[in-house]
DNA sequence: ATCAATTGCGTTATGCTATAACGTGTGCAA
DNA sequence: TTGCACACGTTATAGCATAACGCAATTGAT
């Protein structure tokens, strides 16, 4: 799936992605878009919800965030398996891939005849920086 | 960690989580124990939050809910990461363990001197039965 | 024995996350 | 030009999780 034109709310809800530090709720994106006239959760989600379609967009599943995608252009769906290292000391988080990870998850699924629909990896812990 | 003996809050909540077919959420535990006495949701969660402690329950982050880990009386931590596929058609849990997965998330991690604390791996599609 | 620290428990209130359901407008293809 | 798909706005509600208070029981050191 590669990102079409972006309306305005999607636009704008990936802009401020884009240039967050680090992942960020629903809400705050909210808040941070009340001077462009969002008022409602809804039209954070529903922005979220495409911007997750077209794969620019991630969904951090164990801390309920959401963060751009690492490969700007790119299509990150392409890449298999995303995983991601987040530092629950400052916030950060670096997405990674290994193919050797997914080939033994996916081996899994076959043996197992599971049909897989996403699957999340997610390493919460404290990145270098933070580790002191 | 190993499991001391249970407290009767933790022992009911336990207890639920272990006849049920799949994973609960807080909520649904709290009404299957409404005749119990229980009454309000950190009655729940005080308990789940040992019972994870203790290693006898897992927490499904992209489900929010909680299910009996699959190893009863041995202790789970010891397994290394745990990775579940989860059924998104009837609900149902498979928990297992791939070593050579750990070995090259903790070798990557290793790599960027990444302190990990709680790995998560869930894979949600449709289990064989489901799979029609 | 007594005091202090710890742990579990109950209750009330609150905050955060997410979606249902309704209606509007716009663009486009049959 | 009518019907459909889609984005959008709004209000209301559902679902998940924790803060903060106080009380009771246990334990362990003095």
């Amino acid at each position: 799936m590669n990102a079409p034109q972006l309306t305005r709310n999607q636009a704008l809800v990936f802009d401020v992605l884009e240039k967050a530090e680090g992942p960020l709720s629903a809400y705050t994106i909210l808040d941070k878009l009340r001077d462009q006239g969002f008022r409602a959760p809804l039209q954070v989600y529903r922005a979220l919800e495409k911007l997750l379609e077209y794969g620019v967009v991630h969904r951090l599943e164990s801390i309920n965030s959401f963060v751009a995608c690492a490969h700007p252009g790119e299509d990150c769906h392409s890449h298999g398996i995303v995983a991601f290292a987040i530092c629950e000391s400052c916030g950060q988080v670096i997405e990674f891939h290994d193919h050797e990870v997914d080939h033994r998850l996916m081996s899994w699924v076959r043996s197992q005849k599971f049909k897989p629909a996403k699957t999340t990896i997610e390493i919460r812990g404290t990145c270098e920086a933070c580790a002191a």
